[in-house]
This record gives C-alpha cells, sequence and structure tokens, in this order.
DNA sequence: CCTAGAAGTCACCAACTGATGACATGGCCC
DNA sequence: GGGCCATGTCATCAGTTGGTGACTTCTAGG
C-alpha cells in the first residue's frame, strides 16, 4: 500500500518502533480496525509479522498506543478563536482527506465498531478530544457546545468518507464550507 | 442475543427468509458488518447456516437486502415540516438507541468501514436518503441543505454510539435537543 | 399411503487472523 | 577478535470465517 517510510533502518529498536507506529496509524485511519492485518502493517514498515506483538504485545496494545501518540484536538485549538469555525469547516469540506489532520477522526471513524477498538477509541476520544474542546470552550454548557462540535465535525467527516464528495461539486463545497463555519462559530460562542 | 422472532415456523420458506432478514438487520445494526457471522445470524433466526448462503447467495447479497428492504429517510419526512427539526432531534439525542428508526443509521455508521459492504452503503444512503431529502426539500441548494442535514444527523448518532451517553445527563441532553433542533430547522428552511 | 421435491441439516473445506516459541543474525563491549 | 545479547525471521498453531455439496426430513399432491 505504501512505500517504506524508513528506507534506511538497521537493527535500530526505536527507529523500528516509530515505523511500525506510523504504518499502524496510516492503516488504521484508512482502513479501520478490523481491516488491517498485522502482516499489512508489518509489510508497510518492511518489518517482520511477529515483531510487532513482540514489541507492543498484541494488536489491541498497539492500537490503543496509536492513539495516544498520534495527533489531537490541540491542532484545531490553536490560532484565532474567531476563525475556528471556518479553519475547521475548511479541513472538513474542502482540504484532501489525506490530511493528517484527519486521520484522528478517521481512526474512530472507522475502528468504532470493533469491540476491541471501541473503548479505546471512547477513552480517548474523551481524553483528548472532549476534555480539551469543553476546557477551550469554557462556560456552564461547554458540555453540551462540545458535544455539537462534535457531532458537525463527526459527521461531516463520515460523510466524506460513505461518499467521498462525488455528490457535490466545487460550488456546493464552498457553500457547505460557509454554512459549517457559521454553524461551528455559533456553537463555539453564539446562544445555544 | 435474541429471542427467536418467528417461535412457530414450519418449513415454510417465505416466513424464513423474513426471519433471517430482521435477525441480519438487528446483527448489522447493533454489531456491524463485519463483526455480524453467518453463524449469528442463523442462531437469532433459529436456522441453520449454511441456509443464508442458499437463500440469498452470500453474506454480501444479504446485506443488500437487508438494506433494500428495510425502512429509508421517508420516515422522518412525514409529518409537518416546521417539526421535522424537533421530531428528529428528539429521535438523534432523547429516544433510546435500540429504536428501529435508529437501525438505518446504525447500519451505515457500523458497516461503512468494511470494504464489501462500502459500496451497498453507498448506493443506498444516496438513493433511500440523500435523494428523498434533497427532493423534500426542494430548492437551488438542496444538495448542501440535505448534506448539512445528514452531517448533523450522522454525527449525533455516530457520537451516541461512542459514547453511550455517558458524558451528558437529562438536563444536557434536553439542552442539546434543543439545539439540534434550532439547527436542522435552519438547514431545512433558514438561510443556507 | 406413498413418493417427489422443497426445506433444512451436517460435515467439511480453504482462507485468513493473531499469536508464539525456536531459530538466525548482526552490532557492541571487553 | 570473540562472545553476548538485542534485534529480527521463520515455521507453525489454534481459532474463526464464509461457503459448498451430500445428506436427511418433512410436507403436499395424487
Amino acid at each position: 500500500m505504501s512505500p517504506p517510510l524508513s528506507p534506511v533502518r538497521t537493527r535500530n529498536a526505536a527507529a523500528t518502533r516509530t515505523a511500525i507506529l506510523e504504518a499502524a496509524r496510516r492503516r488504521f485511519a484508512h482502513e479501520g480496525y478490523d481491516q488491517t492485518g498485522l502482516r499489512d502493517i508489518a509489510s508497510d514498515a518492511g518489518v517482520d509479522a511477529a515483531l510487532i506483538s513482540r514489541y507492543f504485545g498484541g494488536k489491541e496494545e498497539l492500537f490503543e498506543e496509536v492513539l495516544t501518540c498520534g495527533p489531537n484536538i490541540a491542532e484545531f485549538l490553536d490560532g484565532d478563536r474567531d476563525s475556528f469555525g471556518e479553519r475547521v469547516a475548511q479541513m472538513l469540506a474542502v482540504e484532501p482527506m489525506r490530511e493528517e489532520k484527519f486521520e484522528l477522526f478517521l481512526i474512530m471513524l472507522r475502528s468504532a465498531s470493533s469491540p476491541k477498538a471501541a473503548e479505546a477509541i471512547r477513552r480517548h476520544s474523551h481524553d483528548a478530544f472532549y476534555q480539551p474542546l469543553e476546557t477551550w470552550l469554557g462556560g456552564d454548557d461547554a458540555a453540551v457546545r462540545a458535544r455539537l462540535l462534535s457531532c458537525v465535525m463527526m459527521g461531516a467527516t463520515m460523510n466524506r468518507v460513505i461518499h467521498e464528495d462525488y455528490l457535490l461539486d466545487g460550488q456546493q463545497r464552498q457553500e457547505l464550507c460557509e454554512a459549517l463555519a457559521r454553524t461551528l462559530d455559533n456553537y463555539v460562542s453564539g446562544p445555544v
């Protein structure tokens, strides 16, 4: 599927670990937990599959490690508060989905139905998404606002995953982006 | 998992087909395509697993049949246009998720990551969700409005699936419901 | 009552998965 | 240079899955 990430790597445990983690993250994001086999990850990382179980304990532990060492919501929270909606909407509706920013969403969406992965996702999506978002929002109804934001972000990603944007042309995507931005900004600072 | 749906059924092909379809729909909705085995469905339907392949051709064909014979968006489109937001938001945020109305969403969310099921989902979600919704909305920007509605509906369902509502209490859920209703109604008839 | 064929069951297959223990190999320190 | 241990590979296992063909059993029609 992918070219090897670290072409030169000679018996360097740390580098091998990283290569496995990166390969796993990409696989989990683009195919989901169930559809990703240890042999796939190993092949991408240029490593024998047995090594993964030895390094991480097993597939589930690898998945947890991928979640905890990966990107989180902080990226979206950086920057001007007033342009939050526009920044996020741009990513959700316009930017190509292969972006790394998407990986967290994709992993959650594509793996949430696997019982083995569900608990890790639930925990991580709370700790590395909801909680920071809620704190960033502040105020009494931060929890509800965070949920509303999450609904739109998740739903927009889900729709792109299912339909791969076949249904909307560039113009419509632009309109979608603007509408999403308004909704998001409203959830951030408007009346709930 | 579930009690047999048709306790008395003696060599009645049509009834057996229906029993299999119902069992499959529930399984696919609550566990997803990958996690559901033909043996699980057969067990729920009180039938031998071999019968499923013989009746439907295979798991993929069964899945397609479940989608096409199941509920669609029409249920949400019935009733007063002005109360659309409230009705849908009520379902999304308040009503128990075991409701049959949810099954279409759950099937899509929980099975979208399976390549075998993805194409059927894409097609069905277009034919039995987007298209009717777009027609119902009407107007030049119906496609964009349909997408916006879909984002919120999908996202809200996704969040409930992941977090099972642990994060919100009754009061917050009520606030969430009202906010969702406003957003949905705005997408239906407000300025996009 | 009896048989033909539908309805349902059983045993089994090949493919795949995650995992494990035995083995090979290369780099580092003395 | 030589041995040791971390690093990596190989063969293989047990479990599960979807699928298939041969078999049994029950019902309907004569």
